[in-house]
DNA sequence: TAAACACATGAACAATTATTCATATGAAAG
DNA sequence: CTTTCATATGAATAATTGTTCATGTGTTTA
């Protein structure tokens, strides 16, 4: 059960992930608009996504050639928030 | 900013910050006491309160020999308690 | 059907990190 | 003052993990 919770925990805990999270907290986004936002290559965040997706913390459906990908439920921006409300206190 | 919070949730994402942070929700507690009941050695333990301590998500007073953890602010509790909620979902 | 585009993924490498072991610090008891 | 108890910490090791590179899969267009 905590090591559950460590787990998901640890998602939010890489730089990367947080990145992506807000970046989809604006609204669905295509994986290589997210790589051109954080200026990264689409494999590395495609690998990102790919953790993201296996703990349902995102969505994703294909229109076309493209996949669209979103935060999974509000949950998953509450914590976002959340962590944002205690960094600046 | 980003970066910031990723920091934040790293140290919520391991099982034995999660388990100590967990123990010390429940009320103060020495340093031997939590290893006890993790099983795990005191200096482990030790290592990851220091960690704790300089994010400033635990605090400590000591009482003669022996050292007294507990969570920094309500915020601790509140995150591991949404945390929680959500793996029960 | 072949080429182009968007994305996924396996393997390898580099970097981070949790634990252990040995030892140091600090307080209390004798 | 010396010993003992509780905790802290530095160095080393082992394991985890994020990124890159190369390539594979699936979809559209020519």
């Amino acid at each position: 059960m905590l090591c559950d919770l460590a787990e998901l925990f640890k998602l939010f805990g890489d730089s990367t992930r947080c990145k992506i999270l807000y970046v989809l907290s604006e609204g669905e986004c295509s994986v290589s608009d997210i790589a051109d936002v954080l200026s990264m290559t689409q494999s590395a965040i495609s690998h990102q996504l790919r953790l993201l997706r296996q703990s349902r913390l995102v969505r994703c459906h294909r229109i076309g050639k493209t996949m669209l990908y979103a935060l999974a439920d509000e949950h998953v921006q509450t914590i976002l928030k959340m962590g944002m409300d205690h960094i600046s206190e």
